[in-house]
DNA sequence: GTCTATAACTCGATAGAC
DNA sequence: GTCTATCGAGTTATAGAC
């Protein structure tokens, strides 16, 4: 049975608001008082709960990170061709980042501030092999399907597609003059738009 | 006559110092006594010459603002073709970051953190008028000399390309095996790839 | 102009009543 | 399990000597 959000337990309640809290101000600005308020509770409980801040914080930044960073391997790993898997990845994942668009700023954020920390702690999690994508297309490139260009760039140019306007959100809507609604149908159309714009590319 | 570092005035090492910790750790991050420490001097001399951390931080935030949207109104507004145009700003803007990396994601996270504070300071002393570029890749789809592509599509996808590298670079230098070196030889080679990679997708 | 000392305040964390 | 009250460390900012 779903409970609603007033009914959810003290402790569910203070991971929703840790959540939405962390994600707006980060590790650094983010206050314990913000996070009571947010779960309607107070200060108090939330150490109750959680030893202290950052073993909050790091919980909450796993949960997220592991959104941000999610079963590529599923899809990098299957057995289509580069043109379904790119695809299927720009599709999922902007679908997936379209339900939390501040989560990308969020984790990069955080992995730049404390990379040591992090990064390990996020790939033991969620494992991304880049070896067998790049190899894929350095075949498919030898087998003369498409044309001669590193691994590395296009895969670099897949991430930065999907990922940056999420970034960049609010500076792009401003020099772009978008309003909400039409950035929603931007990324929306991305979901194809990159795809066929990389197709276009590299096909012979 | 250059002075160095250490014999720079006290208002320009502050000015140094709080560069180096606001890039490093953000407004939130930042301690009034990391700078101080940073420039050698104490503490209340930072609150001499800057009364507060928020007009110190507001300084230091419009200038690397400043260098993160530059000159392109220069660029994007010269009478050069399209092409002409997309490769000068992918030279220019990756050198550009290339002489600091930690710009954009400091930028973009502080303008994200207060939107409506920051938005329209930048945008007043750095005019970003996409209007013209637009119409430019309009024009030349009309004239048929590219294939069809929304221009705001097109745009993000160059910022895309040119920035996103820098804002994830401690993960994308994780997934892929690279190392420092490796990693500056692969953005100075973007500032080619880039160009080639979109033009071979919208050239007839 | 630069320093020491400290006031004033914020915030994470704990003690202890219920 | 939840609250009130408060401690104590850390931080911004100021007062005042030199």
């Amino acid at each position: 049975m779903v409970k609603k959000l007033k009914d959810a337990s003290a402790e569910e309640r203070i991971l929703t608001a840790a959540k939405k809290v962390f994600l707006a101000k980060g590790m650094s600005g983010a206050r314990m008082q913000d996070i009571a308020d947010e779960a309607g509770i107070n200060k108090a409980l939330v150490h109750y709960y959680f030893k202290n801040k950052e073993q909050l914080f790091e919980k909450i930044f796993m949960e997220l990170s592991t959104s941000f960073f999610p079963k590529m391997v599923a899809i990098f790993a299957s057995p289509d061709s580069l043109k379904k898997k790119i695809e299927s990845f720009c599709s999922a994942y902007i679908d997936n980042i379209l339900d939390n668009p501040h989560i990308p700023l969020f984790v990069l954020n955080e992995i730049s501030q404390r990379p040591a920390t992090f990064i390990k702690k996020v790939l033991k999690v969620s494992p991304l092999n880049m070896a067998f994508m790049s190899q894929q297309i350095d075949a498919e490139i030898k087998a003369g399907n498409i044309k001669p260009i590193s691994a590395v760039q296009l895969m670099m140019n897949v991430l930065s597609m999907c990922i940056f306007p999420f970034i960049g959100k609010p500076i792009l809507m401003n020099i772009m003059k978008l309003d909400e609604g039409v950035f929603r149908q931007l990324m929306e159309a991305r979901k194809r738009e990159i795809p066929k714009f990389i197709f276009d590319s590299i096909k012979k």
